[in-house]
DNA sequence: TGTACATCAGTGAACGCGCGTTCACTGATGTAC
DNA sequence: TGTACATCAGTGAACGCGCGTTCACTGATGTAC
């Protein structure tokens, strides 16, 4: 009398459960682990039983890395409703996404990989356009009143990039031992962060 | 009486051919489609030939990694032989590394992956090693004389972590309106990197 | 110069694998009367 | 309250696919005598 013996015919919850799986799996196997087979084998339901709640596999992802832009939105408005000085606030939000990418390696790459493709703008109210906006407006707060729109989002453009190369970067198994002898990956983060400053008004000249 | 039944039995240089065969799949159809079987089929060769040259898959991704380090050394050395003024290598040295990022994005794919499970520095002499040489010399330059080898360390992982960013960044198709409107892609990456600063020593306070 | 033979670098068939997806099906649920 | 029936959400077997790798093999080459 096994658990799945217990478990009704219909699950009730299944597209969250099938999420849910997706999110263990990566956790646990990594991203080339994560099949639609496996995702409804870890919920415990037959191979085409997901095909009731995705359409197909890319729908079944798209669903995964919204959750995940849930997450990381998240830890982004904790990590800024506990930091009131604007000079900190870009540091304190770098920080928080680089842990953040680390922390939940794959499935920051499912999340990377679903939006490369995108062709739209993220819906606005959607997890998505949530980080998105978040970022772009802690940018925004340190710009001078000279700052263009154009200046904001590339300036947003380029602290995104640095982060995200920066999460990449943190991963790389050579750099464990300076990791550890920093003492940990936050304060790598932080020692790293030190040598590049955002510049939202380039200075004249 | 094709080309292929003019191929002599043995084929004289397998292991060359192989490699090339690879780049060109990744340039062709990306990196998802670089199988062993697809690099032997792509050499006119059987899908066993590619184990008398390389002990297994990953042993043929090494060498067209390896050949991918080469040619990045190559684009950056050039670009710094053409650019005297010190201030201005930095800046032209990571747009050319961001510009054969996204030139060849498959391949630089391939040569991230085979570093980041790395656990040993790139052997002295490597082509891998040249170009992490090559970026650590630049940054060098611009450092005053209070900098330790750790500050020169963590700004050019700074540096590093931007144009890789950056390169993924260019890559996401939602940019490229941006992109076209900015002129291309390298006055993107340009228009990008006026917004971050690379601080060798931090300025004191 | 000729010949036996070891070695090298190919072939092609086969292995087991896991994948995404489809199919006909069936058990459970809800609704109309 | 009971019953027929549509619909929903599962099952499990099967499809074709391409993969990495192994195997016994064979054709070509080079070397010793």
């Amino acid at each position: 009398m096994s658990l799945s013996d217990s478990r009704p015919y219909h699950h009730g919850d299944l597209r969250r459960a099938l999420i849910s799986a997706a999110h263990d799996l990566l956790e646990v196997e990594g991203p080339d682990a994560l099949s639609l087979r496996a995702v409804a084998r870890e919920a415990g339901v037959s191979p085409a039983a997901p095909y009731h709640h995705f359409k197909d596999k890319g729908e079944l992802l798209a669903a995964v890395a919204d959750q995940g832009f849930a997450d990381l939105g998240e830890d982004l408005r904790k990590i800024l409703e506990g930091t009131a000085s604007p000079a900190d606030r870009i540091g304190a939000m770098g920080a928080a996404y680089v842990s953040f990418a680390v922390r939940r390696r794959p499935l920051y790459r499912v999340m990377i990989a679903t939006s490369r493709t995108r062709d739209q703008p993220p819906a606005p109210g959607s997890t998505h356009s949530d980080v998105v906006g978040l970022m772009r407006s802690v940018i925004a707060e340190t710009s001078g009143p000279g700052a263009t729109d154009e200046d904001i989002d590339l300036a947003n453009m380029a602290a995104w990039a640095f982060i995200h190369g920066l999460a990449d970067l943190t991963t790389f198994r050579i750099l464990e031992p300076v990791i550890i002898r920093l003492g940990g990956g936050d304060a790598f983060t932080r020692a790293v962060m030190e040598h590049l400053r955002v510049i939202v008004v380039r200075p004249p000249g």
